[in-house]
RNA sequence: AGAGAGGUGGCCGAGUGGUCGAAGGCGCACGACUGGAACUCGUGUAUGGGGCAACUCAUCGAGGGUUCGAAUCCCUUCCUCUCUGCCA
């Protein structure tokens, strides 16, 4: 969520600022009209209050003294009676309040580049370049059939479309993948973690999914369960509701999970193949960090993702997100964008974002400061996607007759 | 899933209608003592919101109720422990 009080302090700076996502300042207006109405309905509410409890008090002095309370007894009654509406004024206007609050995305850093949708984002590097084939490369789902990697069909049939089975070799290279990604992260001074795959509401209300974003998640019946959309959930939230010591920032985790999106608002794209699927597997990075460092760590987490798709011998190109484009709760995001020559274009294969404090107000992950509470800042980011990962491989590393060469990073974990 | 017990501050643990935001202990911080330390003694030590100082509101798992007043009574719910059942 927004910081209200510096929306209501710099309401042009914020509104600016939020423009860059699209966001109308009329909106914004309203936003800060029901902050000022909460406020004033609190403030009258909390007066009414302090004298209920002030008479109450009162009230048990005359008690002990053997003293006349009728009077008294009038008095607190009348003023509990007249304390209904306030009561309800406040519970309304904080309703109201957080009806739209908790829809407004985060503010983008200065730095984020204007524009409209991914057409306008900006390309900060290639990583290696896309090697030529002798032949006309083929896409990923061609290379799976002549392998007998994925079961397309079998998948529809155990669940619905867009699942599917990956078999044999498949299989195992998706497992060597996630293994492969874990001890990288690890290496870079992320601590394992499995987590459930199963959160509840609060949980997704602290990373931005809910209550905006319900119809692309999964949820469970009679429950107050969802499946994550991404580890990004379970992992930020382990600190949801806490105060961490300032000296234990930044925590760095990583954890494995399979993550499932009803993909709400993508009917009709990527149907083929195992692009864009109901559940797929990732491997992902959360920082938990001091503000005066999140930049820092942002960059080591964009670099460590590179790192492995280049050791992985995977020519990719590093993008900046533009405001259009940026997710919710991001305040910066870097996109890692992965060769695919079947397709003959680059895909997202990692994604990387710094919330700055929107996931951290929301979740309340505060750390002492002095004697201060502040707000951290989360990160998150892939590293990476499994499942694109393993399509990356199967087409930059095809040969002729169709066969795939394992890269040699990997051998290890075959 | 059924039966019983219980959820109080960083931790342990008192508190069954008013002076309780909460005794006591431990831990922690500061000060005294010391050459230095331990011991001892003293002081302080929850979170969030509003004013941002005085002050004030809320919070004793969560939500609702009774009451002038609730940690304390009632209802609902979540969680933990023990026994039974079931399961990996």
């Amino acid at each position: 969520m927004i910081d209200l009080k510096y929306l209501q302090n710099n309401f042009d700076e914020a509104a600016g600022k939020l423009k860059k996502k699209g966001v109308d300042s009329a909106v914004l207006e309203n936003l800060q009209a029901l902050f000022s109405a909460l406020k004033e309905a609190n403030a009258q509410l909390e007066a009414a209050k302090a004298e209920q409890n002030a008479m109450s008090k009162l009230f048990g002095q005359y008690m002990r003294e053997s003293k006349d309370i009728s009077e008294l007894k009038l008095k607190v009654d009348a003023n509990k009676e007249s304390m209904v509406p306030l009561q309800e004024k406040a519970r309304a206007a904080e309703e109201a309040l957080y009806a739209v609050a908790l829809g407004i995305p985060n503010f983008p850093d200065d730095s984020v580049p204007e524009g409209a949708d991914e057409e306008e984002n900006v390309e900060l590097r290639k990583v290696l370049e896309p090697k030529t084939f002798a032949f006309k490369p083929k896409e990923h789902w061609e290379l799976a059939e002549i392998n007998g990697w994925i079961d397309f069909e079998r998948g529809v049939k155990l669940a619905k479309s867009r699942f599917s089975v990956l078999k044999a070799e498949g299989a195992r290279l998706e497992r060597a993948l996630i293994n492969f990604f874990l001890d990288t992260n690890r290496a870079e001074g992320f601590e394992e973690f499995c987590v459930p795959f199963l959160n509840n509401s609060m949980m997704l209300q602290g990373t931005g999914q809910l209550p905006k974003f319900e119809e692309d998640l999964f949820k469970v019946e009679e429950e107050d369960l969802y499946l994550i959309p991404t580890a990004e959930v379970p992992l930020t939230n382990m600190y949801h509701d806490e105060i961490l010591s300032a000296k234990d920032l930044p925590l760095l985790m990583t954890g494995y999970t399979p993550c499932f999106r009803k993909e709400a608002g993508s009917a009709g794209r990527d149907t083929r193949g195992m692009i864009r699927q109901h559940q797929f597997d990732k491997v992902e990075m959360v920082a938990i960090a001091h503000p005066d460092h999140s930049d820092e760590i942002f960059e080591m987490m964009v670099r460590n993702a590179s790192d492995i798709l280049t050791v992985l011998g995977l020519p990719h190109r590093v993008v900046e997100l533009c405001g259009g484009d940026l997710g919710f709760s991001a305040a910066k995001t870097i996109d890692l964008e992965v060769w695919l020559p079947g397709q003959n274009k680059y895909r997202e294969i990692s994604s990387i974002s710094n919330t700055r404090d929107f996931q951290a107000r929301r979740a309340k992950i505060r750390f002492k400061d002095e004697k201060q509470n502040r707000l951290v800042h989360t990160l998150n980011g892939s590293a990476l996607a499994v499942g694109r990962t393993l399509i990356a491989i199967m087409e930059n590393y095809q040969n002729e007759d169709g066969s795939i060469t394992i890269p040699a990073a990997l051998q290890r974990y075959m």
